[in-house]
DNA sequence: AATATTTAGTTAAACGTTTAAGCAAATGGA
DNA sequence: TCCATTTGCTTAAACGTTTAACTAAATATT
């Protein structure tokens, strides 16, 4: 290239990258530019990133690509990042601990510039060492109590909180939480903002007011569940669903027995998915403000990068209710 | 790292990476085992490419990443990429040149291995011109007329003239098909399928036999031939849709129209997608084997990178009609 | 004992950039 | 006219690896 515009290797470097702090001569811009449209020339970013040590990767750590709630996140912050001239490369953790470290592995070994994770439960220590190695990284969805470290959530309490409040002014009096066993805050606030809800309002709270999922048999758990909880005598008359593979899995089932929703049991599920649109109902469901999440995050982590001393920023955005004929009002 | 090992830069990198055939000492071995163990040492991916000119990488460029039938192939992709010591970098092209090009374009630029491509329409061009820079690449899910490249695709001809069939068996006579406007070849075989199984059985075919639907506005299009064609004198009796988006967006419109299905009209959907499950009838639809499509891609790429002058495969998976109520046979 | 071979390791070039430092030539100021 | 400054471009080191080529010591062969 630089033979081509009979020029040095460093005059090209400088005409190709504008540096006009240095001094080049309009000819040489010329001779270069017109080089370089010939040969069509295209700068190696591997030998660029060797000399600059940026990438100009990010690495983004979800739980499954394939869960739309994630893929429809990677998708924002895939064009947020090329808008920032970053290039996005996705992991899938399938909450497994081996595999989430395995990737951060991975994509520290290939030089990301930056990390987005939603990290899965008990990955602390591994948090630590990433710290160690000074990796600009930001968690979306979830976090981790002990990490301090910039992200994105949305404000789990109390949009759980109001999503069963307003369960109970639709005069629900027996609501099921349905939700994951496990121990990410994320999650756990989601049914603490559930159980305040119901003391406040004098509702009991016992053993059956929350069914604990496993994930890897979401299907199976549910099903168990709610065989048991509706031949009870005591049967639930709404159930609220904090993620959306339970509330799919959930709606399939109850289609399953053919319960009246929302006449004998009101359903609340999280986050938005294309197969509520099918549903016989309108779904009333909570509402991530993904876009936003999405384009958060890639700030905060962009500030992380330019300067690693940037304070740490925990952005807590707002869910919204977002409600359907599901949770109608309980007819007398 | 060397330094600290009391060895040459070459010993090494000749330890770290087995290099048996290279004479190592069993000492020397031990040394740098221990001090890369002690300093946690991981070598520099960026200048082991640089030198290698390989950098495992290889660029997925889909419609949308959240598109579920993108989503569910990305997923396994990047299980069968890991598998093979690829990482997976993924670009959205929302169907428009100009991403497409652009993706490529960067994909190149960051010296991907490989390519995987769900190509745009009328990107003919642009692939003669990778072509040239003589990067691998496989098709998928669709294919270019004029472009002799690999390839992974289903038998769209014949699955949907099965698919047409079946509908027909179950009674029905004015079926109208759901597509895009493209001249994607691999939709319009899924269309020629359709019309040559009416022509078998001697059905009438008529420019209100397939709904021209433009993939930017396809709540809109659907909606306006829906009405159109419902109050016909001359209403259809079943739906045939060729994508998991225009099935979704038609089922929806036929629940608010309360169509009774597969009474009034059957229906045949493509590809899988969470939101059937939640449909008041099993859905039928056209199952694309994707994880066959996915580990086939993978290989296909891998040969090619392996040996550039590895012959051109185009590798045809059978898709499989799953039969749910919605094309139940019409009741007399 | 002299030479050939094997073994164990090192040296140095190369990959394709960036960028500090250097060097002429041109220009400016006295 | 002489020196200082500015301008325009080049040189060369560096980024962290890989790998061919080399060296030196040890061992084998005659």
């Amino acid at each position: 290239m630089a033979l081509k515009a009979g020029v040095s290797i460093a005059s090209v470097s400088y005409v190709l990258n504008n540096r006009t702090d240095s001094r080049i001569g309009k000819e040489t811009i010329d001779k270069v530019r017109k080089a370089a449209d010939e040969l069509n020339y295209r700068p190696n970013n591997i030998a660029k990133s060797l000399k600059t040590q940026r990438t100009f990767t990010i690495g983004l750590i979800v739980a499954d690509i394939a869960n739309p709630f994630f893929s429809q996140i990677a998708r924002i912050i895939e064009d947020e990042a090329k808008k920032k001239g970053y290039t996005l490369i996705i992991g899938s953790s399938d909450e497994n601990n081996e595999k989430f470290e395995s990737l951060i592995e991975l994509f520290s070994d290939r030089q990301v510039d930056g990390l987005i994770i939603a990290p899965v439960e008990n990955s602390e220590l591994y948090m630590e060492k990433i710290i160690r190695q000074k990796i600009p990284f930001v968690f979306i969805d979830r976090y981790l109590e002990n990490v301090k470290a910039s992200g994105i959530r949305i404000n789990n309490y109390d949009i759980s909180f109001a999503a069963t409040e307003h369960l109970i002014a639709g005069g629900r009096k027996n609501i099921v939480l349905v939700a994951y066993n496990t121990t990410l805050p994320h999650l756990t606030e989601r049914t603490l903002g559930f159980t305040d809800a119901l003391k406040k309002h004098d509702l009991a709270f016992n053993d059956a007011s929350v069914i604990s999922v496993n994930i890897n048999s979401i299907d199976a758990d549910i099903d168990f569940a709610l065989t048991t909880l509706l031949n009870d005598n005591n049967k639930p008359d709404a159930l609220f669903f904090t993620s959306n593979k339970l509330a799919v899995s959930g709606l399939k089932n109850l289609m399953k027995r053919t319960v009246k929703i929302p006449e004998d049991i009101a359903v609340i599920a999280f986050d938005e998915t294309e197969a509520y649109e099918l549903f016989s109902q309108s779904v009333s469901y909570i509402r991530q403000p993904l876009a936003e999440i999405g384009k958060e995050a890639l700030k905060q982590l962009h500030l992380k990068i330019e300067d690693p001393s940037a304070p740490v920023a925990n952005i807590v955005v707002d869910a919204s209710l977002h409600i359907g004929q599901t949770s109608n009002p309980k007819t007398p």
